[in-house]
DNA sequence: CTAAAAAAAGATAAAAAAGTCTTTATATCT
DNA sequence: AGATATAAAGACTTTTTTATCTTTTTTTAG
C-alpha cells in the first residue's frame, strides 16, 4: 500500500507540472497498478492535504507547491503509520533504551537511516529524472 | 511471523546450553507467543537445519554447535525469503542497477546495513545479556 | 511391550490486508 | 439548468497472513 502510494506521489508531481491535474486513470495506468485502490490510498492523502484534488471534468489530483516539499517519510507516516520509524525490530512493546530487545541498539542506527533517507526524498526532486526515464514507477 | 522465529531461537539458544532440550510449551511462554504457530516456525527451521528437534519424552528443540553459528539473516532468509535483502524499495520487479527506480541507490545502502547487521547477528553470542537480563524477549 | 510425552503434520478458523464494484457528491462546460 | 466527468465514499469480495484445533508419528521410560 505504502509502495502504491509513494509510486503515485510521484507519479503525480512528474505530471502535474504548473497545477495540471492528472485523473485517477492515468494514474493508476502510470505506475500500473489498481485503480480503485490506489483512489482510495490518494483520498487519504488528499484528507491530510499531501496532495490536493478536484472534482468534475478537468479535475484530478495535482500537487501544490507545498505539498511537492513533503517527503516520503510524511507518506509513510499517513500510510503506514509511524511504527517503522518507532516499533522494535523484533517487535515488542515494552522494548526501550532502558529495557532493550537483543538487536535494539543495532537496530536503531538502521531505523534512523531509513527514517534520514525517506525524510530527505522530497516528492519535488525527483520528477526530473523521471522525465529524462532515467528512473522509473512501472513495476 | 519472522519476529517470532528469532525470538524463539534466542530463546533456545540462551536456555539449551549443553545439549539440555526446551519443550515448544516453555519457548511459547518464554517469548509470550502462540504456541502452535511458533512451533510450526521452528518445525520449519528444524528442517533446514537451523534448529534440532527430538521427540517423545524429554524431547524438545535445542541449538548444536554448528547452528549457535547462524544469524539472524539465516532466520529471515528461510522464513521471509531473500526480499528483504534484495527486494526494491519501491516494489518493483524490474527494478535494477540498470533501470533503477527513484531511490534504488538508496535504498541499496539501507539494505546492505540490514543486511551487515543481520549477518552480524549470530545466535550464539546473545545468551549471555538474555541470562543477565540486560535484554530480554517478551513482548 | 505399553503408556505417555513430545514434536510433526494436517485441517480449520479468524483476522487483516488487498482489491473490486457500486453509488454518491461535486465541479465544469455547454 | 442539465449533462457529463471526475473524485469520494461505502459495501463487498478475495487473498493472504496469522492463529488454533485435531490427529498422527516418534521416542523414551517403565
Amino acid at each position: 500500500t505504502c509502495e502504491y502510494a509513494i509510486r503515485a506521489m510521484l507519479f503525480i508531481a512528474q505530471k502535474s507540472k504548473d497545477g495540471e491535474r492528472v485523473g485517477i486513470k492515468e494514474i493508476a495506468k502510470g505506475i500500473d497498478s489498481p485503480e480503485h485502490f490506489v483512489a482510495k490510498i490518494l483520498q487519504d492523502l488528499s484528507r491530510k492535504n499531501l496532495v490536493q484534488s478536484v472534482k468534475g471534468p478537468n479535475g484530478g489530483f495535482y500537487h501544490d507547491k507545498t505539498s511537492l516539499k513533503y517527503s516520503m517519510a510524511d507518506i509513510v507516516k499517513i500510510v503506514d503509520g509511524d511504527k517503522i520509524f518507532e516499533g522494535c525490530g523484533l517487535g515488542l512493546r515494552q522494548c526501550s533504551e532502558t529495557h532493550p530487545c537483543p538487536i535494539h541498539h543495532e537496530f536503531k542506527k538502521i531505523r534512523r537511516d531509513i527514517k534520514r533517507m525517506l525524510e530527505n526524498a522530497k516528492l519535488g526532486t525527483f520528477s526530473e529524472e523521471l522525465e529524462k526515464q532515467l528512473t522509473f514507477l512501472k513495476r
